[in-house]
This record gives C-alpha cells, structure tokens and sequence, in this order.
DNA sequence: GCCTTGTATAAAT
DNA sequence: TATACAAGGC
C-alpha cells in the first residue's frame, strides 16, 4: 500500500530526472516494480503455468539501461513476509485464487477477454521467478539480493551503508525507511520523478529548527501505513498539521494530545500508541542483510530506548547463514527449499562485459561502499558525464586487465559512450590509487554509515563477531572494509563470548568456522579493489559535488505518466532547483549532526555488548517463535537435504555456469533445431545445443513444436535466424496461436477440475495454509529427493507453480497446483512420450510408463552429472514434466492415496494421450536444450535460457 | 472548501 | 503499488 497519497503530497519537492545524470552511482532497485508490470505482459502464461521468460526481458531492458548509462545497478528482492503482514498476504492470495476461478469461468462460457483479464489479476511473483530473473542478471554481472523480510528494508540499508546512493522504486514507503534519493516512475529511458529526503521540509514547513525526519516518519505512520491503518478521519494533510503545530518531541505523550491538536473527535486508544510505536520501529529497525559482513542488523543501530526483545515484529532474526543463503537468492522465500546454488566468490558472469564483471560486486570480497562523504548524495556529475565509461572499470583496468588491446577495448566502449582507451583510464587510475585508498579507509572509520553501523549498532557488534568467525565469508571480507580500525578485532574477542552462546543453538554450523586464525590463514589477500561506484579520490568528490541534487541546468523534458505532464511542475523543478541548492546544504548539515547524535547516543561498546546478547537470547527465542517456521522447516531437511545440496550443488552450479555464447551462436542454432526437428538425434543436436545458449530460442521454437507443426516452426526459425530481433517475432506469433491453444485448454481443465473440485478446494487450502509446512515436505523429501533439487525443481516449478500462488509452492501445494493440467503439463508429458521412446525405445504412447521409468531413472542420473548425452537426456526431459505428476504419483504410491490424487493423474493421463498424439519431436529438441544444461555444462559449454537473453540483447545493442 | 475515504482501474504487448 | 474520481464529513 505505501503511504496513500503521499506521492501527490510531496509533488512540490517532484525534481524531473534522468537516472543518467547519476552515472557512477550505484542505484538499488526494488525488482518486484520491474517484475510486476513485467508480468502483465505474460501475465496468461504465466498463470497458465507455461514456461516464459518475457518478465525477464522486459526487466533486463532496465537493467541494460541502466547500465549502458554507466550505473551499477543492485536488484533487491522481497524475502519473508514480516509476521505482521501475514494477513494482507493471505488475502491477496485469496483474492488471486479467486480471480483465478473466475477465468476459468470465463473462459468456458468463451469470454476470452475478460478471462485474459483476470488472470492478469491473478499473477503474482513467485520466487523462482525472482530467480529468474537474478539469474539473468548475474549473467551479466548485476549483483542482487534477496532482502530477509521486505525490500523496502533492504534498499534502504543499501542506501545508508553508502552501497548503494540511489534508489528506484514505486513505493513510497522508501522514503520513510530513510532513504537519500528515491527515484518513482521510472520510464526505459531513465526517466523519473526524484525525491530526496533532504526536501521534505519543503513540504512539511515545520519549523526549520523543530524539524526531524523522524517527524515526517510519524505523519506518515499517522495518516496512516502498511503496519497500522490510519485513525478514521486523518490523512496527511492533518498529520502534517499535527507535527507544524506541535512542539511535543514524545511520540506518546504526542499521540495522546491528538485530539487537541486535530480539533475533531478522534480516540486515541493505549492500542493504537502501541501500534505507532511498533510501525514506527518496523521502519526503523527491520531486518536487513548487510551484504559485506553477510549478516543480519536492523535497518539503523537500536536506539537505547527500544525495547530489542520486542521487536520481532520487525522481522525475527534467524541464522545468518540462511539469511545468507536468502540473500544470495539459493533458498526459496516461501518454501525454503534450496533452489540455487550461486556462490559469489566463484561465480564469473559469463555475459558482463568486462567491466561489468565481478569486481564490482557487493558479493565479493573487496568491494567497499564509498565513504559517507561521497554518499550523502549522489548527484549528476557534469564531470564524470565527460567520461563515462570509467565507472566501475577502474578495478579491471588495474587488476585484471592491465593490457587490453586499445582497439578492441574501444569496440566495447563505443557501443555506450565514448571511447576510452586503456592508458586513460590507467592514467585517471593507477596513480591516485593508494591515496585514495587510505583516504578511504579514513572515512569509512569517521563517517561511512558502514563504520557508523560497526560502532554503533550494539547488536550489530555484537553479533558480528560471531558472524565474523563464522558466517563471514570470514576471510578477509571485514578486515578490508574496516581494516584500520582495530576495534574490529577486539569486538571480534569480546563479542565472541557474548553471543557465542545465544547463537550457538541457532547456528551450529558457525562453529566449523570459528577459529580465528583459521580465518586470519585461510582469507586469500586480495588487494581491496576499488571502482569508481566504490570509492573516489578526495578531488574527485569535490568535484562530484554529490551534494548538488539534480543537474540544474540540464533540463529534462519528461512526461510523467502520473502527475500530467503539468506545466506547473517543469517550472516548479526549475525554480526548486536553486532553492534547493541553498535548502539542501542546510538540511544536509542538520542531517550530519543528527547522525552524530544518534551515534553519540548510542550505548557505550559494553551495554551496546550486553544489549546485544539480551538480543541474541531474544533473536533465539524469535526464532524459535516465529520464525521457527523457517528454522523447523531446515531442520526437517537437514539430514536428507546435506547429500542433495551437494549433488545438486554441482548440477545446478553447472547449469549457472554458462558456456560462451556468441551471437553467432544464433545461426547455428538454428540450424541444429532444424535438424533435430527433423531427426531428432540426440547427441549430435546435443552439441550444438551446447555450444550456444539462447532459451529464447529454445523457447521459442518450444512454443512452435507445442502448439503447431513443423511449417511453423521452420518459419520461425528462419525469422530468427534472419531477424535481428528474433523473440519479438517468434513471441508474437506464437501468441497468436499456441497461447490461445492454452488457455482454451486452461478452460476445459479448469472444468474438469471444477467438477472435482470439492475435493480439491480442500488440498487446496490445506496448503495453502502451511505456507512453510513442514508436513508436506518429508513426503517428498523421501520419495524424490534427488529431483527437487537442483534444475529438476526450477524447470518444474517455474512452470507448474506459477499460476498458482508463489507462497505455497511447498511441495504438496505444487501438487496440488500441478492438478491444473497446463499446456505446459501436456507437452512436457507428451515429450516425455517421444523422448522416452526415441531414445530409450520405451513403449510407447502411456505416459505412464515413460513417468515411472524417469522416476527410477532419475536419481541415478542427477548422481551422476557425467552420465551421457544420452542418459541425461532422457532423464532431464523427464524431470521437468516430473513436477505433477511424478508429485501425484509418489502421493499415491507413498501411500496417501486419495482419490483426488488419482482423479488428477487420470486427467493428465488423458491429457497426456490426446495431447501426445499431435506432438513433434522437435519440441523435446529445444526442451533438451534446456534441461540439459548441467550435462552440458560437463562438456564444458553449457548453455542457459537467460544467456540466450544476454546474447540477444547484446546483439541487439550492437546493431 | 478542504480533507478523507471508497471504488474503479492501470500496469505490458 | 499507483492514480483518478466521486461522495460524504467536518
Ligand atoms: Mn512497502
């Protein structure tokens, strides 16, 4: 919800913008913006549960942007719903499921258009489409994280850690989380409405000297937020006049005079005090993931006020390594089912460029956000916009690449910007390196929110050191950040006693890591490596003069989708401009000493230590509460899961590692599916399949072979083969003929389903129930270990979930939810037919068979990721249609045996038959191509559907 | 008349 | 999530 109407309510402080006035920046982005207006454009596919990469594309279109314009872009992602919002969750998804009833409704009675509109109404993201997303990203190098609880937290920790210095988002809400400079409605080119926090008095007009930005957090929270709605009859308006008139800085004492200030008959209730409070807290002290010391903390140091206990409705801690594994996006929000593998520190983004490569990433262990001074405020830089191309590649330049060939780096350059050429940049370099550094670390210490964080935070420090021993990728990560301070190292003893014990329950796993010397012996030395986005010489931070809002003289003409293209506001951003000059640099010092004081108001290191365990017993005591959920659910993993990881650490590693893909490799794909289509050989279409990456294509043609035959499909494959936008086309016309054929089938199913549907409403809601249940897993768990795991469980799930609801992808729900026959069911089904019997000469036609055979089948082959082409085949088309029914199966089998259960495999049995008949080989071309990636990848050329983005994206751009 | 609240509706292609 | 608009209260 955000704060309602508080976009129109700032309009006065609106600056017109272009993300590209902030290149050098680092921008953080609230992904489910991108995701969720990406979505409507699959939005049928999507809840039909058929596989589509399209949000994807749209979000990358972004994401390329931004970094074309010389940004470096970090995505946050949603994680757990914070106990509070449990509710609104719930009915959201009530509302999606029914809008989902009702397309299926629609669609038999033939209102095709209307049903297509209540399944836009019905899509929701779902973790693996997050991931999808993440993945496609970090083929490109743009880093991500999944926040533990809400985005909103996590962007605006990103922000005051100095990582990130700007934020992209549509939710007002990020303003008052803090943040510097938010940027709403942003357009594909970079354009947006900026608003900094530094202005926010403009609007308010309280007294300058009365003024705090806590005051605009309490008018917010009173006109009522996302964590308590608003006394009837107060909106911002009045809030606002509350807080002009008042002089009470207590909050409580405040609330209670209300009624006074407000003339009108309102009743505050002891309730609703206590309900500000705890808003007021869960937007100060959600959890977030500090990516640098990979560790949990609250959004800004406690307050010696607060309550630490009582704060779980800010989000309870849990283990850092789970948080670190959410935050790297391996675990799902909902399930927690591991679903990735990505590891940072040996990941290589195989589609970034160079200078979008590792060095820049917040994962890595030599990144440093830039020293406070030099985020207080990202401004656009006239100086920097003279060369552009510098951001981020300095550390290349200077590690890693000391000696490119001038021409070929000014190939890569051109495409962006301006030319630059190696010695340039080594020049601007190289030489104020060391200064810089130093001057750095001296900042970090005195200002940097990092340092203020490390200092201050009671609970931070505390829990660091245990962090440090353990959850720290340990090595050097802290040291390089923090390095001259060398109270890093006395919190690391001191700490270690006090939150030892509280942790030690939580995290087991911690203490493998312990031992600090194995820490000091084990960290590789890597040189801090500095960007542009990181750190900047002193001069240079003069001149970037960040303290400058937006560029005054350039002036951006920019219709805003919202707010008109009022004349009144193009003027008003231009007078504010000079005001703001003037405004700005008072509210910027106000904002330095009120920081001072909340620091020197912090607890002392020792009450800060005692804090902090009392904390820790109470984080152990949340988790064991609410979040047990989360913790009951890994325990219940835990022995069955360890052999999974690791196995399906190495497949899905593999498939994350990408082969080299070309443009090229577009050509010669399609040659290869044109064979296979037609031959359908399995290992010579496997090389090929290898040695280029595009899913897009693959999909493409997926779409063709599933919903037509071959004419279509040699069409397509010449459009892309010719076209320089190939998925464009192929997605279009694939529409038209496929898409429809699925939702025709949708409606019939949906009938099927609806006369079964007793029955199944009541599975349904189970589930639904159990969000994180645990009772659905060891069911699984030990019938298809080795399948859910690693791709397996991506294909299937990203597939058969996505209708339905992303919270209740527990693997009984997907089950259940895979009851929906989806096209996509059909066709994996059918493929399994073909596949099976074309290479495994299975018997034929009863999809049966083929299932039980894959089932036994399967295990084996995940074991052994060195299987050949064959085998792995076989197998991998197999797991993907494994998802319903195999699920279905197993239930049975493993004796639960409802008839429900055996009414949906008799549906998908039928399916699967009149279906199968119709089908081409071809598809299981392309579907190999997909799900074969980790065999793939063994032979050293593994190919990936979200490269294939990269790839056209990337030939795109170079046309 | 200002303010809040409720409802309808878009978002992508 | 947002905006737009209409209706009703103070
Ligand atoms: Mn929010």
């Amino acid at each position: 919800m955000g704060i309602q109407g508080l976009l129109p309510f700032l309009k006065k402080i609106h600056t017109q913008v272009n993300i590209a006035q902030f290149q050098g920046c680092t921008v953080a982005i609230d992904a489910y913006c991108w995701l969720h207006k990406g979505a409507f454009s699959c939005a049928d596919k999507l809840a039909l549960g058929e596989k589509t990469q399209q949000y994807v594309y749209y979000c990358m279109k972004y994401v390329d942007y931004l970094l074309r314009s010389g940004l470096k872009p970090i995505l946050v992602f949603d994680g757990c719903h914070l106990p509070s919002k449990k509710g609104v969750e719930t009915s959201r998804r009530e509302r999606r499921e029914l809008n989902r009833k009702k397309a299926a409704q629609l669609l038999r009675e033939g209102k095709r258009a209307e049903a297509r509109d209540c399944l836009q109404k019905c899509i929701d993201i779902s973790p693996q489409m997050a991931l999808e997303l993440m993945k496609a990203c970090r083929a490109r190098g743009v880093d991500c994280i999944v926040a533990p609880y809400e985005a909103d937290a996590q962007l605006a920790y990103l922000n005051k850690a100095g990582i990130a210095q700007i934020i992209i988002t549509e939710d007002s809400d990020l303003l008052l989380f803090g943040c510097d400079k938010v940027i709403f409605k942003m357009d594909f080119f970079g354009n947006g409405v900026l608003i900094e926090q530094s202005r926010l008095n403009e609007v308010l007009e309280i007294q300058d000297a009365f003024y705090t930005f806590d005051k605009f957090r309490y008018m917010c929270i009173l006109s009522g937020c996302d964590y308590l709605p608003s006394l009837h009859g107060v909106g911002l308006a009045k809030a606002c006049k509350v807080f002009k008139l008042a002089r009470q800085t207590d909050i409580r004492q405040l609330l209670k005079k209300l009624p006074t200030y407000l003339k009108m008959n309102v009743v505050v209730t002891n309730d609703y005090i206590e309900g500000f409070i705890r808003a007021d807290n869960t937007f100060l002290y959600q959890l977030s993931f500090d990516p640098l010391t990979h560790k949990l903390c609250p959004l800004n140091p406690y307050s010696p006020e607060v309550e630490i206990e009582e704060l779980r409705y800010a989000g309870p801690y849990f283990s850092h390594e789970r948080a670190l594994q959410i935050a790297l996006g391996n675990v799902d929000i909902h399930t927690h089912e591991k679903i990735a593998d990505f590891d940072p520190e040996t990941f290589v983004p195989k589609y970034a460029k160079k200078q979008e490569k590792e060095i820049l990433s917040i994962w890595k262990r030599g990144y440093r956000p830039r020293s406070k001074t030099d985020t207080t405020s990202a401004a656009p830089s006239s100086e920097i916009s003279s060369r552009p191309f510098l951001a981020g590649k300095e550390m290349e330049v200077k590690n890693n690449l000391p000696k490119r060939s001038p021409v070929k780096r000014a190939k890569e350059v051109e495409e962006t910007t301006d030319v630059r050429t190696n010695t340039e940049l080594a020049d601007l370099y190289s030489a104020p390196k060391s200064k810089r550094r130093r001057m750095n670390s001296d900042e970090d210490l005195a200002t940097s929110p990092k340092a203020k964080s490390k200092d201050v935070n009671p609970f931070d420090t505390d829990e660091e050191s245990d962090d440090q021993k353990t959850s720290r990728r340990g090595k050097t990560a802290k040291k390089q950040v923090l390095s001259p301070s060398k109270s890093s190292n006395q919190f690391d003893d001191v700490k270690v006693k006090s939150t030892h014990e509280a942790f030690t329950i939580i995290e087991q796993e911690f203490k493998v890591d312990l031992n600090p010397e194995e820490k000091e012996n084990g960290k590789k030395r890597v040189t801090p490596k500095k960007n542009k986005f990181a750190v900047s010489a002193l001069a240079k931070r003069a001149k970037f003069s960040l303290d400058a809002p937006a560029l005054p003289n350039v002036k951006i003409e920019v219709k805003s989708r919202y707010f008109g293209a009022s004349s009144s506001s193009a003027a008003a951003s231009t007078s504010s401009a000079d005001e703001s000059k003037t405004s700005i640099n008072s509210t910027s010092t106000r904002d330095k000493t009120s920081a001072a004081e909340r620091i020197s108001s912090t607890p002392s290191p020792n009450e800060r230590r005692k804090r902090a365990s009392g904390m820790n017993d109470a984080s152990t005591s949340a988790a064991e509460g609410a979040c047990e959920e989360l913790e009951s659910v890994e325990d219940d993993k835990q022995p069955s899961a360890s052999p999974e990881l690791h196995h399906s650490g190495t497949s899905s590693l593999s498939k994350f590692s990408y082969g080299s893909a070309s443009g090229k490799s577009l050509s010669t794909k399609t040659k290869d599916i044109k064979l296979t289509g037609s031959s359908g050989k399995g290992s010579q279409f496997k090389k090929s399949s290898n040695s280029s990456p595009g899913s897009a294509f693959n999909w493409s043609s997926f779409m063709f072979a599933k919903s037509s035959s071959s004419p279509n499909i040699s069409s397509s494959v010449s459009v892309s083969a010719g076209s320089s936008r190939p998925f464009k086309r192929v997605m279009s016309d694939s529409k038209s003929t496929e898409s429809q054929d699925s939702l025709q089938k949708f409606a019939s199913i949906t009938e099927q389903e609806d006369s079964s549907q007793n029955d199944h409403l009541g599975l349904t809601e189970d589930a639904d129930k159990n969000s994180v249940c645990t009772d659905s897993k060891p069911n699984d768990s030990q019938g298809g270990e080795g399948e859910r795991l690693s791709d397996v469980s991506w294909s299937q799930q990203s597939s058969s979930t996505a209708g339905v609801d992303a919270s209740q992808r527990s693997n009984l729900y997907s089950i259940d939810s895979d009851c929906f026959p989806t096209s996509q069911d059909f066709v994996d089904l059918t493929d399994c037919e073909t596949d099976s019997q074309s290479v495994k000469n299975r018997g034929d036609g009863d999809f049966a068979s083929p299932l039980s055979a894959s089932q036994g089948s399967l295990t084996v082959t995940l074991k052994s990721p060195k299987s050949t082409p064959r085998t792995t085949s076989t197998t991998s088309t197999k797991k993907c249609r494994a998802s319903g029914l195999s699920r279905g199966k197993k239930k049975t089998s493993s004796g639960d045996g409802d008839e429900k259960q055996q009414k949906i495999r008799d549906m998908f049995s039928r399916f699967a038959h009149q279906k199968g008949k119709k089908l081409e080989p071809v598809r299981r071309t392309n579907f190999e191509e997909n799900e074969e990636d980790p065999s793939a990848s063994e032979h050293g050329t593994p190919s990936n559907p979200l490269l294939a983005y990269s790839t056209e994206t990337h030939r795109k751009l170079l046309l």
